[in-house]
DNA sequence: GTGGTAGATCAATCGTGTATCAATTTTCGG
DNA sequence: CCGAAAATTGATACACGATTGATCTACCAC
């Protein structure tokens, strides 16, 4: 057996500041070249001190991702190929890239239903189901299971990126995460326009971790492997 | 100097703590910037007094595996090259891990067919045909293209980790690595015994690049789903 | 004695939050 | 067009806690 520590020590938070904007640059949702909020601002969006931050900014600009201009902001520099020290992953268009965005089709607070395994402090959770949009192309369906201990979300609440609602409206951050992508069937609530009823889709299911023991999100997500691969970088 | 000793009692306590993290590095367990936990808390999972865990961690550090910050913790550093060497293999067994293994099952050097993709400079690649086990479970059968450009290997030059192989025989390594992840049936080479004949299975594509312009090796693997799932991590 | 292990103490550094001022750029009124 | 005001980042300092670095003592086995 092995010796590896169960609770492995989070690394530093300007760190992992600085991982989650090279991610947001690595899927397209920071643009080459866009300016970021005012640090006081950003920093409060993120729930961190300006220091922290600045910390983090100082890591991306010696990554060459950023340019610092004093008086005027942040500005975002794309580099070619991924940034991150960590691995990438995300779906993607079978050509390549795409711009994300979720339609949220239910938000409701339930009673976890016995298939869902053991996750969280609460019996409750919060059931987060959307669609998936790479360019406008639907390309996947997926249902969230937010425990309940980690607070109440509600529909208008939700933005298209969740570990940043769960950053800004529940005050927590996902640390850890861990994906397994295996193959299932759509589920019956897959609206009518995304097709594919029946047959085989690529499916995930992640579990994601907050600073503290326990999973607190468990999701799944079917995708089409017509029109979406489940990509992943290694650098 | 001296012969070794006759009857080599165990060794020191310190030197295996500091071979049983390492194997966790190799085995991919520790990932590469992961910080450990603080070493009060290790020593005391691990059994041990904080002098004899510095003194591991003193000999991980001087091999180079180890970046050790006062006041911030001890992180983990990969020397060159893609880290451990089953870093990049990312299937596990549904139950978690599992010992990876391959049997080959061919082994010819051929001119590229049409429906590979584009890569490499050669109009010639090695293809390598294998079966893969983790415990001695089945779980994928893939085919490796490793461009001719970069050397020619034959069967008995082979060892389960491809990429240790290229290093030592070859003399390149992969910096990075591509997978795409979507739905296959099996080849028509799969062996009788690994089963699932028609049924869809998990389908990996991968380029993979040495420190040079331009994919090195194309792979294609198949996994039993009702075996083994395609894993990633995030921390 | 020598070396491995255990435990304790103090010093040095880091991570984070908060605050203040300087330097630079941007904006806007006149 | 000019200049003042506002906005923004740069730099520094301090406080506090957490973590590692270094050192010392004690015990034990060979």
């Amino acid at each position: 057996m092995s010796s590896a520590p169960e609770n492995p020590g989070p690394l530093p938070k300007y760190v992992q500041l600085a991982e989650l904007l090279i991610r947001d640059i690595d899927t397209g949702r920071l643009m080459d070249g866009e300016r970021l909020p005012p640090e006081r601002r950003m920093a409060a969006e993120l729930r961190t001190s300006v220091g922290t931050l600045r910390k983090a900014l100082r890591v991306m600009e010696q990554k060459g991702l950023l340019r610092r201009v004093q008086g005027s902001g942040n500005y975002i520099q794309r580099k070619g190929g991924p940034g991150g020290t960590y691995a990438m992953f995300r779906l993607e268009l079978l050509s390549g890239g795409g711009l994300p965005r979720a339609d949220v089709l239910d938000v409701k607070t339930l009673v976890k239903p016995a298939d869902l395994p053991e996750f969280g402090t609460s019996d409750r959770a919060t059931r987060i189901r959307r669609e998936r949009f790479l360019n406008d192309t639907a390309i996947a369906v997926e249902e969230i299971w937010l425990d309940a201990g980690m607070g109440e979300l509600s529909r208008d609440m939700l933005s298209d990126s969740l570990y940043q609602t769960y950053l800004q409206r529940l005050g927590f951050w996902v640390t850890r995460a861990e994906d397994r992508v295996s193959i299932g069937a759509l589920p019956d609530w897959t609206p009518e326009r995304f097709g594919r009823k029946g047959a085989p889709c690529g499916y995930i299911e992640r579990y994601s971790w907050a600073d503290r023991p326990g999973a607190i999100e468990f999701s799944r997500t079917w995708f089409d492997p017509a029109r979406a691969n489940y990509v992943q970088r290694l650098k």
